[in-house]
DNA sequence: GCCGAATGTTCTACCATATAACATTTCCGC
DNA sequence: GCGGAAATGTTATATGGTAGAACATTCGGC
């Protein structure tokens, strides 16, 4: 910081800087979307206290139960590094469990526990909920569906 | 951890597990979308080395010179305590400058340097292509438009 | 059997966000 | 005018997500 005198003010209105320069932008517009939709996501889920990542990560060992760690990170697009903790926070609130697989020493088998079924079936419900109000915000299934084909486009190689 | 035995795998297949349960939520694809699109960014202003959040810091001081910091926080969605970090590691580079304001001491009002201009016109050129390149993933300029309309719509209260 | 690859793990670093507290300064109602 | 509420910048701290490098163990192909 310093002190030297100031030039001019020549900004149109002196409270309300011009957001046109980024707000036009796509990424800048996703980002704020996305922070959005995850604040929402965070008091849906308050109660469970459920992450979005821990959120689909319990789903997707509901959908494939045995998967090894690295499989579950991988179709989430999450690091395997960054997935031990993830994974260890859900197995120390009893949630998930790792076991030794058959065949292969050094992969863990994931798992939900019974109190991990509990907790991803209430998290579906709630999910659904917050899926249905997302698509009404949005205006209606046709344009969720538009959204997701426009989303996917950006998502390709 | 534990070492109890594995139940079956009762996977469909066994080495890709089903992302089926999430890739189907708009706001687990909108996350996707948001991580592609920035990753690219960074790509493309590595040479300038700049952030979203820095340029976009850039480009509303060059559209609003003399802002004070809580504007231009409050503009692109930043607590203003967490403005403080940004603000100095672009003083600290040489390319924005705080100057006290005239009518109130409290507030610092911010402007480019020489230096912070000749960057954020880079930084504009750069953007320009970027933002093409996006355009043209996502087919043209009315898929833009539809994209935008769409994501504002989950942005409103 | 050996060597490369896969797997889980630890460590470190960075970016972004959130909340709380604080000193200074301004503003407004009375 | 004065006093309390509000604004402004700042510090500190915590959380969540991402990234990369390195390591030991284990598997698999040749």
């Amino acid at each position: 910081m310093d002190d030297r005198p100031s030039p001019p003010d020549t900004r149109p209105h002196r409270n309300r800087p011009d957001a046109g320069p980024v707000s036009g932008i796509v990424g800048y517009r996703l980002r704020r979307a996305q922070m959005a939709v995850f604040q929402r996501f965070a008091t849906h889920f308050a109660e469970l206290a459920l992450t979005p990542a821990e959120f689909s990560v319990l789903a997707l060992i509901e959908a494939n139960p045995g998967s090894k760690q690295s499989e579950i990170a991988a179709a989430l697009g999450i690091k395997r590094a960054n997935f031990v903790a993830l994974i260890r926070g859900l197995d120390a609130r009893g949630l998930t469990e790792r076991h030794q697989t058959a065949g292969d020493r050094r992969a863990n088998a994931l798992f939900l526990t019974a109190e991990g079924r509990q907790v991803a079936a209430r998290a579906n419900a709630v999910q659904a909920t917050f899926e249905a109000e997302c698509v009404a915000r949005l205006g209606g299934a046709a344009a969720r569906d538009q959204l997701m084909d426009l989303l996917a486009r950006l998502i390709g190689p």
